[in-house]
DNA sequence: ATCATCCATCGGTAATAACCGATAGGTGTG
DNA sequence: CACACCTATCGGTTATTACCGATGGATGAT
């Protein structure tokens, strides 16, 4: 993951709106939830509501499927692991003492 | 941490000079780096990189210590992997099979 | 004590982002 | 075909953020 998509990434989820909304994808996937629903879930117009998921989706952490006049929206998860290890790697890159909490942590979870 | 925690500490990291900045502090611990140091890194204005600054410290992912007419900065690891955590948890908890692939990838490096 | 250095904060401007209502393009239904 | 529904985009306002120069407090050097 190069620099920039990791800045657009990190700006996407920087956002309490957008950051519930892919919290709520992750936890249905993989059926993913339509828009409509998840309008209703933030509380915010659909047009805002809108633009907030075009951000997800231009970061990669959305990707968004027809079906019907619905539109499916899904987490994709590969773009927050790759998120991850590009933050990750900050640390772990020469200095894997600093990363062994984390990875303890995170192999219990 | 709480998600308001996690809210601002990607918001720090999502803007390319505060990033940057975080990456060298990390690439620099233990030893920390002077702020005029990271100044001339950034390219930008004393005072301007100093608010910059202040936005991660206020995340807590930066902690600074004064060494005589110098500021130290060092980068907070602790925070960092919190914020790893906060978003492995997303997809790890209940469906650990989704992190797996993030997991075999982190343990390597 | 004086002076230079380092850095946080203030004031102000310009750019960016958030939000809304309204509109319009598709899609299924009657 | 007409109609209702779902969603993306446009136009415009407001709020936030980024940026700079300038100021001032603190520290070390002369």
């Amino acid at each position: 993951m190069m620099t920039d998509e990791a800045l657009s990434a990190l700006a996407a989820l920087a956002h309490p709106t957008r950051l519930a909304a892919f919290r709520l994808l992750v936890r249905h996937e993989p059926d993913g939830l339509t828009t409509g629903e998840l309008v209703e879930h933030s509380g915010l117009t659909q047009s805002t509501f809108s633009t907030h998921l075009a951000v997800l989706a231009k970061a990669g952490l959305v990707r968004s499927e027809k079906q019907g006049r619905n539109q499916i929206q899904r987490a994709e998860i590969g773009a927050l692991s790759a998120l991850m290890l590009f933050l990750a790697k900050d640390c772990c890159g020469g200095r894997a003492e600093l990363c062994e909490p984390l990875l303890a942590e995170l192999t219990c979870c």
